[in-house]
RNA sequence: GCCCCGGUGGCGAAAUUGGUAGACGCACAGGACUUAAAAUCCUGGGUUUCGAAAGGGACGUGCCGGUUCAAUUCCGGCCCGGGGCACCA
């Protein structure tokens, strides 16, 4: 056979499609566009082109997402398939500062550095509809939408405490910090109050929760957002001062436990605090308060075992009882929760049983355990109510209705939800990102940047750094600040820049109409597509771009922009690619490169000595990061596609190793030896097909279909692999249609080699959009099968038998291939399961 | 602490609704072809035990127990690994 040379193969055709555009998806209003064809939206997250280029990591998530493509498109579907960059952010700029270049220049070299890689990957995107959030094309839209936003009232300005973060010189949004560490760089950060541009994202965080039920999304990640949203009913209960009769408000979810209230505990933060405390406790309280105001949130947290909390020597009085309630303020009251304030309930509830141990408050009990539940002096599991004078008898659930009620009634309370969700800190005080389009005039008031005048360019600045003292960089852009309206009137513009998320909220909007210059998109792209089918990405978004996107797509929902409720129908998660690394045997990590294998076991080259392998995420420091392209070069694009695959189901985990893309290479050229002649040409069969052959690929085809529904594409490729064999050992060749058959269901896997040999076949049109082929289970049925004998469970013998053989004639056959195991032992009956096994049980 | 996911050979893994555990591949061992190598092809293997061999027995999907004719699969209790949340009242 002539030798498969992949490399020359795959450029051929990866040229090919290319410069014929082959994967151009046709939009309403295109030549050609066929208005029966059904849309299919497959969308990968795209990526941030950072320096170093992709890793094999990356390209597993792609991978998948263009055999669903290539898989679609030959279903008959419209697929929209489309890839870009998130190129603004904090992950570019401080690359840009660390290297000290130009953030744009290093966007526009890593971009091509993606998009070389990608090609390479042979991965079928429309690469006319590539965006760059960093361009102005796009990011005009994406003030544009901003805009809306404004005017939909979602946008708002406040001084508030935010985390700041010191190292990267901006503010982050609270899904930015991670345990008091910017997510990116993990910086330590701290709360400062500042004034900043803020989106209203408490106002859709019911409709957040609730619409995640209509989603096909993995559990995790919407467990993750609805504990984002962190919902909670409850009710508010108001505390009067016995001095004053002011009003003290605490929230709580369990207003069931009211009358077993000891004391009411008061965030350090509370604005009555000051008020409120009697002159014998002012020198402690003020201690206190100054005390948990100088430990950071980490501090804090790191104390959160022990629960503390000062007396202020006011009173308050039971709304309910009428009896006096000491109030206490404790750091473990977040004053940004709830209403500050919380009734403490010993009996009921962790941290006020801490408390009480802490301060020698009594408990009081009021909830008693359902029968058959174990009762303990902290009992937070809903039970009846006791020693709570007209409620007692009545269970936790009707309890909260009823007090709740009583509270209403005395105008001592109502009804409340709190979210744990805060509103989006939406400003940065950095460089590259969308500046703002608003203007704020000499009264201080904001004056919308017509959308005509759109976009707000960002200047460009040659000094981008970010500034020591906390302001913009841009504000350093005299002339770009200071502008004059129409009317002459001086204005200034914000010098803020949007966050990194800015330019994902939407982007999957404008793929779906990319060079649209009137609009974002146009109502009739919109109409068409409607949403992404499939959403494949990483799992670490699932709070923040997700969170962001769903709302801002709401907020377009409700302006009537776009039409679906929701922007990602279904969700899929791809594993991480991990490695292996090695250590030694005190536990020093040892670089890859500096390991080999000796028989079983691993050794460093330089003194033999043995080193233990497992699994971690691929690192510099351990020398194990693979890069695709070494991996293309040396085995072929299809090798790699296949081996990515095979190697485990797309959402689980998996190591990478060099060495077991042999197996995928070598099933290619098998199969390229198996179809070709060595003189060149194919090597077909010309007379009557071989059943046997039918019958291979008919299964290897039912389970290629059925990995379509998991993403677990390994047992795809294993099922080829398996067909592959069973042709070979049939020791018959492939007819056209075999052949065919065989090209089309590899394709969406192995684009290459599947379209190399379709073209070897004559065809002159694409294997792309031939169609998929009918799976047959009647091919697959054979004459007779291996009937399992088993004997009380154990398998004894196993015997060949016509297919669908009658329980009649079974039995008897079984006993008489059994009656080794059976004579002189009781049958007490037999069980046959038709086409697969027959257990004859015994006694004795 | 709470929630979610996972644990199957030396390794990656497979196994419709409970019905032959280990498909497919890697690595390994042995062999064929070759002057040699590369390439290609063939054979072998869960563990253990009896047997000279052919072949057989027992055990085996993290651990312990349960349901069932039959459990990787269902139920209960644990152990380990990974991820998420963590004073949210």
């Amino acid at each position: 056979m002539a030798r498969y040379n992949y490399r020359e193969v795959e450029l051929k055709w990866q040229s090919k499609w290319d410069t014929e555009k082959v994967y151009r998806a046709k939009n309403p209003g295109d030549a050609g566009f066929d208005p029966k064809q059904k849309p299919y939206y497959v969308l990968d997250m795209f990526p941030y082109p950072s320096g170093s280029g992709l890793h094999v990591g990356h390209a597993s998530g792609y991978i998948g997402t263009d055999i669903v493509a290539r898989h679609k498109r030959m279903l008959g579907f419209n697929v929209l398939h489309p890839m870009g960059w998130d190129a603004f952010g904090l992950p570019a700029e401080q690359y840009a500062i660390s290297t000290n270049q130009h953030p744009r220049q290093i966007t526009d070299v890593n971009t091509a550095n993606f998009r070389r890689q990608l090609k390479l990957i042979g991965l079928s995107y429309d690469w006319d509809r590539e965006i760059d959030t960093s361009d102005p094309k796009y990011y005009r839209w994406t003030q544009w939408i901003f805009l809306q936003l404004y005017k939909k009232g979602m946008v708002y300005r406040k001084e508030m405490p935010v985390w700041w973060c010191e190292e990267l010189k901006t503010v982050l949004a609270n899904e930015e910090v991670i345990n008091g560490r910017s997510e990116r760089g993990n910086y330590l950060c701290e709360r400062r109050p500042l004034t900043q541009w803020v989106f209203k994202i408490t106002a859709y965080a019911d409709r957040l929760l609730e619409d995640l039920s209509l989603l096909d999304w993995p559990e995790s990640v919407r467990k993750m957002q609805s504990d984002w949203i962190g919902k909670s009913l409850g009710a508010e209960i108001d505390f009067k001062l016995e001095s004053s009769g002011e009003t003290v408000t605490v929230f709580s979810t369990r207003p069931d436990t009211l009358f077993g209230v000891v004391a009411l505990v008061l965030a350090p933060e509370h604005p009555l605090v000051a008020k409120i405390t009697a002159p014998a406790q002012k020198a402690a309280v003020e201690a206190y308060v100054k005390r948990a105001a100088s430990k950071s949130d980490r501090e804090r947290k790191a104390e959160a075992e022990k629960i503390t909390a000062e007396n202020t020597g006011a009173f308050v009085i039971h709304p309910l009882t009428g009896g006096k309630v000491p109030v206490y303020i404790g750091d473990y009251v977040l004053a940004d929760y709830g209403t500050g304030a919380v009734m403490a309930v010993p009996s009921h509830d962790e941290r006020d049983f801490e408390l009480a141990k802490s301060t020698g408050l009594p408990l009081k009990k009021v909830i008693k355990p359902a029968a058959g539940v174990d009762d303990k002096d902290c009992f937070t599991e809903p039970g009846v109510m006791t020693n709570s004078g007209e409620f007692d008898g009545l269970t936790t659930e009707d309890g909260k209705v009823k007090v709740t009620a009583a509270l209403e009634k005395r105008s001592a309370g109502r009804a409340r939800t709190t979210y744990k969700i805060r509103d989006w800190i939406f400003s940065r005080q950095r460089y590259w990102g969308e500046p703002f389009p608003l203007l704020i005039d000499e009264q201080g008031d904001i004056v919308l940047v017509e959308e005509i005048e759109l976009p707000v360019q960002l200047p460009d600045m040659k000094d981008f750094q970010p500034s020591a003292d906390g302001s913009s960089p841009l504000a350093r852009a005299k002339d770009w600040v200071e502008v004059r309206d129409k009317s002459g009137r001086k204005l200034k513009r914000v010098t803020d820049t949007m966050p990194g998320w800015a330019g994902s909220c939407w982007y999957y909007l404008r793929f779906m109409d990319p060079h649209n210059t009137k609009a974002a998109f146009s109502k009739e792209a919109i109409e068409y597509w409607r949403e992404v089918d499939l959403y494949v990405g990483g799992a670490s978004h699932a709070v923040m771009h997700l969170l962001y996107a769903r709302f801002w797509h709401k907020v377009l929902y409700d302006i009537g922009l776009v039409k679906e409720k929701e922007p990602f129908k279904k969700l899929f998660n791809q594993g991480m690619v991990t490695a292996f690394a090695f250590k030694d045997a005190t536990g020093r990590l040892v670089p890859t490169d500096e390991v080999e294998q000796k028989g079983m076991d691993y050794v460093r080259k330089s003194n033999g000595e043995p080193v233990e392998r497992f699994i971690s995420k691929m690192a510099k420091s351990l020398r194990n990061v693979v890069n695709p392209d070494d991996v293309i070069n040396a085995k072929g694009c299809d090798s790699f596609r296949l081996y990515e695959m095979f190697m485990g189901p797309l959402d689980s985990e998996k190591p990478w190793t060099d060495d077991g893309i042999a197996g995928c290479e070598g099933f290619l050229k098998k199969l390229w030896n198996t179809c070709t002649l060595e003189e060149g040409g194919l090597k077909l069969h010309a007379g009557e097909p071989s059943e046997k052959i039918w019958r291979s690929l008919h299964k290897a085809l039912k389970r290629t279909n059925d990995s379509f529904e998991l993403f677990n594409f390994n047992t795809a490729i294993a099922a080829m692999m398996e067909g592959l064999n069973e042709i070979r050992e049939s020791g018959d060749t492939m007819t056209r249609e075999q052949m065919e058959f065989f090209m089309k269901m590899l394709s969406p896997f192995a684009p290459h080699m599947a379209a190399e040999i379709w073209s070897m076949l004559g065809h002159q049109t694409w294997i792309d959009f031939a169609a998929w082929p009918e799976y047959d289970a009647a091919k697959t049925v054979q004459n007779d099968f291996e009937l399992v004998l088993q004997v009380n469970g154990k398998i004894r013998k196993k015997i060949r038998v016509p297919i669908n053989m009658e329980e009649s004639l079974a039995v008897p056959l079984a006993h008489q291939e059994l009656a080794e195991w059976l004579t002189g032992k009781e049958i007490v009956r037999s069980i046959y399961v038709k086409n697969k096994l027959m257990n004859v049980v015994i006694k004795g």
